[in-house]
DNA sequence: GTGGTCTAGACCACA
DNA sequence: GTGGTCTAGACCACG
């Protein structure tokens, strides 16, 4: 583990609940931090053993949260060498917009299950800007 | 069993992902209803056996689902007499509102996650009303 | 039922939480009220039936509320004339201070149970009469 | 289970009312233990399955305790590893304050009940420190 | 009749 | 290994 993975991640910078998948909650942070730009295509990922370490979690779900990941194709990983982010970068960008899209399709859910739409929802939770 | 009651609850109008947990999704779909009004306050729910029934799961599952709502103040219970949707509004109002803060709430932090307002993350899932 | 007697009880009077047994409810409420004075001494209750009818319970509940009264010799059935309010004072003062002793007992063990004096339990609830 | 674990419990350290339930009386103890810092956060709880054979109860049981208190925040569970009380010492000192405010409460509406200030209460009781 | 609790034992996902 | 869920079926108190 050289200094600049260690940059990478940080465990504080997690902000994980105990009480769900640890796996998934990596997942979905370490997804955003590449949707965000935050994590550049091409960047190395500390190795599942490092990152396991750093963030004083079992190797297995560590690995699991890689494979996730990369079946995502939004990592990338070459034996022996080390685990990158993908340099597609529409791979990237679809992540993104999928992201997003869940995200308002769950919003839409919820309105209409209170026969609302989506801005009636946000009246109602006196959401601004 | 009588017919007003089976008509509260037809098997068919829940739509159930048996990969998750049963009583947490007839805890959402049944509080959706009370929020939305479709099921008014002072309306007998049918009994817990009934309810097993109707839906093919077990008396505790539904015994479970019924108990969680009754915490959350959405139903009540009479002894010996069967389960009411609750008729203090303010429960209900208070349910209604605390649902769509918590789909805010939700799209707010992915919003973050990805490094745009809410209206932002709207726009990038092409959404609109 | 005479006028005196729909002046004894009146529903609204009482506190029901319904997920509660409702025979244990009225016979503290009544217990109570016999113990302060509100109900004297040789006061006629009403008839089981009408005490079911006003409140809008089960005959069977309202004859257990009776009946567990009258096992406490607080309430005195003379078959075909109705129940009464005990005459005997001394039982009355003796269902009071029971009463109260129960009260602080329990208080005494829940302030054990924290590890906590009598005193130190009610500073610590920021009671101040 | 090892030895430290073992500790945490004794069967005989229980006092168990058969008439009532278990699941709430083992709630009860557990939350005062925690509240009067007989339980420190952190600590961990032998296993739900251990629970259940030491106190001679079925894990489902056992399982409804450990998740009521996690309800109430006085619990962590992180999943495939075990349940911790909390390290979260504001929600314990909560749950003090709260166990002290129900039992003043309650007494003060025994007091009320009886026409009395609470102190009357506790001097009809005889009360003495 | 109602809901509430408990037991027994199974299966699953997670770490 | 852990806890979480579900099923099956029993018993109980209450109304």
């Amino acid at each position: 583990m050289n200094e600049s993975d260690s940059q990478v991640f940080h465990p504080e910078s997690f902000r994980i609940d105990p009480s769900r998948p640890l796996y998934e909650q990596y997942v979905e942070q370490i997804r955003a931090r590449i949707a965000c730009r935050q994590l550049l295509p091409g960047t190395r990922l500390p190795s599942v053993r490092d990152f396991a370490a750093v963030m004083r979690i079992n190797p297995t779900t560590a690995a699991r949260t890689y494979q996730e990941l990369e079946r995502d194709h939004l990592l990338e990983t070459f034996r022996g060498q080390g685990t990158y982010v993908t340099r597609d970068t529409a791979q990237i960008a679809a992540a993104r917009k999928a992201i997003a899209q869940a995200a308002v399709r769950e919003l839409h859910e919820v309105a209409e299950s209170l026969g609302l739409s989506v801005r009636g929802l946000l009246e109602l939770a006196e959401w601004e800007e």
